[in-house]
DNA sequence: AAATATTTTTAGACAAACCTAAAAAATATT
DNA sequence: AATATTTTTTAGGTTTGTCTAAAAATATTT
């Protein structure tokens, strides 16, 4: 595979990241993202149009191409790595690593970043919780979580309730959660693992944990 | 301490390094030893100068001023610390090392490196013997070892004999070697551990395990 | 010490990645 | 549908780090 610049890189991962909302990017959004100005956006997008790695027509978007996805795949295996590293062997905290795996993500030895997963046990999710792909950039689409075990502020959709109950129906209904509601964790109590919950275009509510318990969610990236 | 591009920090390395053979770099050596034109050399004096990293007259070639030094034992602490891990923890063999390190280093948080630094507890020495700047810049200048501990090709300077009766003064006059000799390790022939050694401007000689575990060297950099 | 050779610097050019300001295209409003 | 607004692109400029070719300074040779 090819190298690519870190200012190429940077470009990359901002629309693949920006994808995951939208299908295509537009100017304004990833200068937006990268703090450039657009003029800079659209100097590089004609870039990588003649490398191939983006899909791109003037005055309409763009969006990453399969080539472009598979190197925007590399970078974040390669980001999240050093994040598990430093998190995990270098005891960085939570809030630390991103900015320092900002830099690590740009050396781009292949050999380097097998090793280093090999060498922290292969790991499928980084310290925030997003998944790692592999070597081949296969990358775990989403995985099922119970919103006790949800990181703060990390959107995700519910996808299963375990509790069928009419009870618990009820309790659902009355909060206005359901399958594909849309949430984030905002807080969570320490005293009796209550959840402070925020669902799209409502004020944030609260939730016990035996209700949390039996509520599953997936990672919305 | 300020931050520096990843070209000025490759310029202040290497002129780092040329120093300790010369008192004072030229251009033309620093063009070779970085591969490009005395044209960019100059250029990037002039530069280096304004920031007060070397003493530098045209025509009269250059050093590292005391804060271009400080600059660069922080680049070659990150580059040893980076050797030692990819050694130690990632199984990468002595050769391979030093390439990967040249990218890494010039990732330059401090806290990043203090902490690897602790993760691996505080090496003194790289993979090749070299010895690593601790986090104030403080270097052990050299080490004394016995030339069966001396890596291969390594310059280095004789500095102590342990035995010093006339039958092994005899045959260090004859070997041509005294305190001072700058010699290298070519060989070792693990059969009998004896020794292929090269003395600067001579043709490689032999000698036994037994004198060479009486001659002791300080590395030559 | 004058002539020749080498080294170093200057002058001017180029690519990458950014910028500002103006022009063009697309979108929204009335 | 015509106009106004917003978005995007173009045109031209800046900085960093490189280059080539020519000029200047230093070193070597005779």
């Amino acid at each position: 595979m090819l190298n690519y610049s870190t200012s190429e890189e940077n470009y990359i991962k901002a629309i693949f990241h920006l994808q995951h909302t939208d299908g295509t990017v537009t100017t304004n959004e990833l200068a937006a993202e990268l703090k450039t100005k657009p003029a800079s956006i659209t100097d590089m997008m004609k870039k990588l149009k003649t490398k191939k790695l983006v899909h791109y027509q003037a005055y309409h978007g763009f969006r990453l191409s399969p080539d472009g996805k598979k190197v925007a795949l590399g970078i974040i295996r390669r980001h999240r790595l050093w994040e598990y590293f430093l998190a995990e062997k270098l005891k960085f905290s939570w809030e630390e690593v991103h900015a320092v795996a900002e830099d690590l993500e740009h050396v781009s030895s292949k050999k380097l970043i097998d090793k280093l997963d090999e060498f922290l046990g292969f790991p499928r999710f980084d310290p925030h919780g997003d998944p790692i792909p592999d070597m081949h950039g296969r990358i775990e689409t989403s995985r099922q979580v119970c919103l006790q075990d949800l990181p703060l502020n990390k959107p995700a959709v519910v996808s299963h309730v375990s509790d069928q109950s009419n009870e618990m129906l009820e309790l659902l209904g009355h909060k206005k959660i359901g399958i594909g509601t849309r949430l984030e964790v905002k807080r969570k109590f320490n005293f009796d693992n209550s959840l402070e919950i925020k669902i799209r275009q409502q004020s944030p509510i609260n939730i016990s944990e035996q209700l949390s318990k039996n509520i599953f969610a997936k990672y919305d990236e």
